[in-house]
DNA sequence: TTCAATATTTAGATAAGACTAAAAATTTAT
DNA sequence: ATAAATTTTTAGTCTTATCTAAATATTGAA
C-alpha cells in the first residue's frame, strides 16, 4: 500500500505526463508537490525500490504499469468524490478540489465501488474531467478547447482545464456553467479573441478563457 | 489544528473518561491506542502543551474544554459517515467502523454540515450510539444495558456496548438487530443469563451478551 | 512501614518526509 | 570544445510519532 505522500507524487507524476508521454524531470515534479528538488529525489527513490516508476539518475521518471495504476485510483476517488459533493451535498464548482484531495486517500475497495454505484455510474466529473473505471480506463472524451471551435459552429461548455477558484468564479460571474451553450461568431486574429453568443447575448471572450475552457461540439 | 494522532488520541481519552469522570491513566491510553507506555507520555505532554488535556506527572489526565470539543468533533464525523455507509452506501452494520476511521479525520466545516443535512440531522449511528451536535453537545439517550432489564418488561434493540466485528456477527447470526423486539421472561441468578423471546421464540442469552446489548424500554 | 511489584517517565534510537548546503552531472552558450 | 548556468543528487539535519531499555515514582502487601 502506498502512503498519503506516495499517492500524492503519482498524482503528481501522472498528470505531469499526461499529455506528452515524455518523461518527467525532478524539477517539475517538485514545482507540482511545492517541495525541493532534493525532497523529489528521495521520493523517487523510494518509488523505483516499490516499483511504481522507472526510473534512471538524471533521466527523469515515468510510471510503471502498477504505478500507473495507483495513480489512477486516486484520480478516481478524486473525481468521484468531486461528483458526490456537488451532486448530493451542496458544493459548487469551486468548492470541491481542497476536500476531495483528502477525501482520495481513503483506502477502502467497497466504499469506492459503492459510492460509485449512489452516484450512478458517472463518467465526468464536475469540472468535465472524466472519471476512470474501475480497471484503471480512463474514458476518452471528445472535448475540446473553445479557442480550437470553428467560425459559427454551436457547442456546449463541458469543463474546464484551468480550475482555479479564480478561473471559476470569473465563469459564474459570467454565467459560464457546465452545460451553457456557446456560439462562436467570429474571431479575431490581433489578440486570439472571440465574439461569442451566450444565453443569447454577443459577448468577447479573450484569449486566456478560449484556452481554458473545454467544449463539445452540438 | 489537531494531527491525526493527536485526535485519535483525544478520542481514546474520551472514550476512556466516558463513564467514570476519573482522570485517565498512560497505561489505560496505551493499550487503547495499541501503542507503548512510553509513546503515550509523549504525546500526553504535546497535548497537555497544545492545551488541549490537563496533566501531572504521574497523576494521569483529563480533557480540558478545548479537549473535549476537539474530541467530540472527531466523534461526531465519526458517526454521521457511519450513518452515511449504512443509509446511503449498502454496507453493514459491522463493515463500517475501520471506514469510518479514516473519514473522521476529513477536516471540512462545510463537508460536516452538508453531510449532516443530506442525512436529515440524525441523532444516532447505525449502532445506536448518540451523535454529538455541531455545538459539542451529546444527546443523553435513554438506552439502557439489556442486563438492567426487568422480569416481563418488552424492550427494542437499540445498540450495541461492544462494537468488534465479533459480536456484530453473533448478533446477525441470531437475527438480533437495531429495531428487534426482546421481551425478558427469567433471569437466572446462577451465572446472570436471562431467558428472552425474540421474534416469539424462547432463547437464553448470556451474561456477556446481556451486558453488551442497548435497549430501549417500550 | 518498608520493600517488592507495578506504573510512569526519561534517554536514546529509528523511519518517513521534509529541509539546506554542497557536490556532481548535464545542458547551454560562447 | 570548453566554461558557465542549470539541474539533479548527496550529505547531513529536523520534526513527528514510534520503539526499547533504563531510571524513577507510586502503590500495596507483609
Amino acid at each position: 500500500m502506498a502512503t498519503l505522500s506516495e499517492e500524492n507524487y503519482l498524482k503528481a507524476i501522472f498528470h505531469l505526463s499526461k499529455y506528452d508521454k515524455m518523461a518527467v524531470s525532478t524539477n517539475a515534479i517538485a514545482q507540482k508537490m511545492e517541495t525541493k528538488a532534493s525532497s523529489a529525489t528521495d521520493m523517487i527513490k523510494k518509488l523505483f525500490e516499490k516499483g511504481l516508476i522507472d526510473y534512471q539518475k538524471y533521466k527523469g521518471v515515468k510510471l510503471t504499469e502498477n504505478g500507473r495504476l495507483a495513480a489512477v485510483s486516486v484520480i478516481r476517488k478524486h473525481r468521484l468524490w468531486e461528483v458526490f459533493l456537488v451532486d448530493k451535498l451542496r458544493f459548487s464548482w469551486d468548492e470541491v478540489h481542497e476536500v476531495a484531495e483528502q477525501l482520495e486517500h481513503i483506502k477502502s475497495k467497497k466504499l469506492t465501488r459503492e459510492l460509485d454505484a449512489f452516484l450512478e455510474f458517472p463518467t465526468e466529473d464536475p469540472h468535465g474531467d472524466p472519471i476512470p473505471d474501475a480497471n484503471g480506463n480512463m474514458p476518452s472524451s471528445q472535448k475540446l478547447l473553445l479557442a480550437k471551435v470553428k467560425q459559427l459552429q454551436r457547442c456546449i461548455c463541458v469543463g474546464v482545464k484551468d480550475s482555479t477558484p479564480k478561473f471559476l468564479q470569473y465563469l459564474d460571474k459570467h454565467k459560464i456553467a457546465l452545460g451553457t451553450e456557446i456560439t462562436v461568431l467570429s474571431r479575431e486574429s490581433y489578440d486570439e479573441s472571440m465574439a461569442v453568443k451566450i444565453n443569447n447575448i454577443q459577448r468577447s471572450i479573450s484569449k486566456e478563457v478560449a484556452h481554458n475552457l473545454f467544449v463539445k461540439i452540438s
